[in-house]
DNA sequence: ATTGCTGCAAAACGTTTGCACCTAT
DNA sequence: ATAGGTGCAAACGTTTTGCAGCAAT
């Protein structure tokens, strides 16, 4: 599905620096957001292949990297070494609960984490940047848990 | 340098699992906890290699694996795809500020953090297991900066 | 005697890179 | 025309694994 919204921040911030607008860079955008969750590079290239594209690996990676960079996606990482990215597009700031027992993962917002980051990064005398807070727990109720996989 | 105290730790996490008390093992103990900052089971296999142990790479990973699970390391994810330790040995709960520059790490024990992750997790019916808090940022006075590198 | 641990090298994993060709500008 | 992007395969850096011999129990 296409997000001409989306498309539209995406072409700016590719003119306002010296990257050219490509098909294949709207072809990743484009199943970065139909997306519903957090994925890998390596997982969406599957995806866009199994959907019969010609995309490769590389141009996938670079374009994810691009969209962090405009800030359509965010990048995440829940201590393994994958890197994840999700929509940022319309969606507000939250923060992560991954469940250890199956990898569920839950979003939250809490005003108390809000000012945080940027309150500490002053009191240390640094301009801040951006921050990750992840919470790793198990589930009270571990049917909500174990037939579900969000890797 | 060794640790009786720390030593009698691991002694004792290994006896109550089935695993073996081996020299190696506590080769690997010491070379971490002599270690003053945050390093990867890499840098810690070089070191100990430099300094002409017979120690091998496997041993080095699995034993860090070990004296994280008996909480005498800690392991930490800066967002890069390395897994890095700090010495947890009688040392207080903190955080860390990552420059972004220079990838100094400062750490520091915010008051206002400390009930958070277990809050947010009843909150959300998980039972609190650990947390992470990064944030990144850059430090206001460059000179402090530049010259510094702790990856 | 048994079972787990060791060192080694090879494999695995996600990611990045070099390169020849192609395409947006 | 030219700088930059693409696809491919090979390389990368970190971590894990398979295995034969070894050592703690």
């Amino acid at each position: 599905m296409r997000n001409s919204q989306a498309e539209e921040i995406f072409r700016s911030f590719l003119k306002a620096g010296k990257n050219r607008i490509t098909p294949e860079r709207f072809e990743v955008l484009d199943a970065a957001l139909d997306y519903d969750g957090h994925f890998g590079a390596d997982d969406l290239y599957i995806i866009m292949k199994n959907a019969n594209s010609r995309i490769s690996r590389a141009t996938v990676y670079k374009t994810l990297e691009l969209l962090s960079h405009c800030e359509l996606l965010s990048k995440r990482h829940f201590g393994d070494h994958i890197t994840r990215y999700e929509s940022s597009f319309k969606r507000q700031v939250h923060d992560h609960l991954i469940c250890v027992d199956c990898g569920r993962i839950v979003e939250f917002a809490d005003q108390r984490v809000k000012k945080l980051p940027a309150d500490i990064s002053e009191g240390l005398d640094f301009n801040f940047e951006s921050y990750s807070f992840n919470i790793f727990a198990r589930c009270k109720e571990p049917k909500k848990c174990k037939h579900f996989r969000d890797k």
